[in-house]
DNA sequence: TATATAGCCGAGCATTCTGGTCGGGTATTG
DNA sequence: CAATACCCGACCAGAATGCTCGGCTATATA
């Protein structure tokens, strides 16, 4: 199983996404200011999560991401599947050949730890995270920071 | 969070070592057969197990390695931080640095999903595997293949 | 129609980790 | 003294990570 930067930065920017769903496709730039990510590792991520529909582009000036469900339809698990190609805990996949052709010892231990943590974040959508008290209070000192985006004066609901 | 091969690796060894227990220190070189584990690596990686106090070492002909507690009171999440030296899901390790100074978005994200997966782990102990059926099985398998050593004729308890 | 925006895409690259080899120690048994 | 088996450090190929760079294409606006 790997579960490294990849994946928490692709969460990051599909919560980011989330979060400022209102304002109309999101620029990777925006994104890359915000959260402090390469833009040219962000359009690597965006690739893969445009591949897996769990976001829609729209190219040209004003364009942008946007998601291609709703915050409620995607969950975390979703989002670390699609670029890190393997949220399995085991080495032979499943296929129980991990020790020489035979079953190794501890098979059982690594595809039930797989299954808890898949069930884990799997349990947990875009817009439970959106919810949450701590990531409001994060996002909205990142939007000060970047200066208040201009674009809508006022994003309601937040405060 | 880092969770591969080496930590299976590891906990694969000690759980070899708990099933063998009875037969006095077990040498790497009969590790390495029956788990199909390069000698070399094996040496290294018990050398952190050392470091940790999960084994203890005999040195000269007929030694090799015995767990330094009974297998009751090792859990699997220890052997994996004593060789992976990081069991956490954040890149911050908690001091919430992660995005430029400030806190990323998802921090609390892995948080959770650190505990979660060091509690799944930490309430697992080489005991409880040597309980399960399906690694007794696999044992047995590896003790046929490998020639049923013959210090020990027969070892009682598991037929 | 020109220009700027911003998505696309592929090559390349430094760094790190993994899983491993090799060679040489040292303690201990017989 | 020889064999065993722990100990230890150096080194290495291959893969992945997190990037950069350069160039392309679609689209909105002036």
């Amino acid at each position: 199983m790997r579960l490294t930067t990849k994946g928490r930065y692709a969460v990051t920017a599909m919560l980011d996404l989330a979060l400022h769903a209102e304002r109309g496709p999101i620029s990777l730039a925006d994104i890359s200011k915000r959260q402090d990510i390469s833009l040219s590792y962000l359009e690597q991520l965006f690739s893969r999560l445009r591949q897996s529909s769990l976001v829609s582009s729209v190219r040209g000036p004003g364009g942008g991401y946007r998601l291609a469900r709703s915050g409620a339809e995607i969950c975390v698990a979703e989002i670390i599947d699609a670029v890190n190609e393997s949220v399995d805990a085991t080495s032979c996949g499943g296929n129980s050949d991990c020790s020489g052709g035979e079953q190794c010892l501890t098979h059982y231990l690594w595809t039930d730890l797989s299954r808890q943590i898949h069930s884990f974040l799997n349990g947990i959508t875009l817009a439970d995270l959106v919810q949450r008290a701590e990531v409001q209070e994060v996002a909205r000192r990142q939007d000060i920071r970047g200066g208040a985006e201009e674009k809508v004066a006022i994003i309601g609901g937040l405060q």
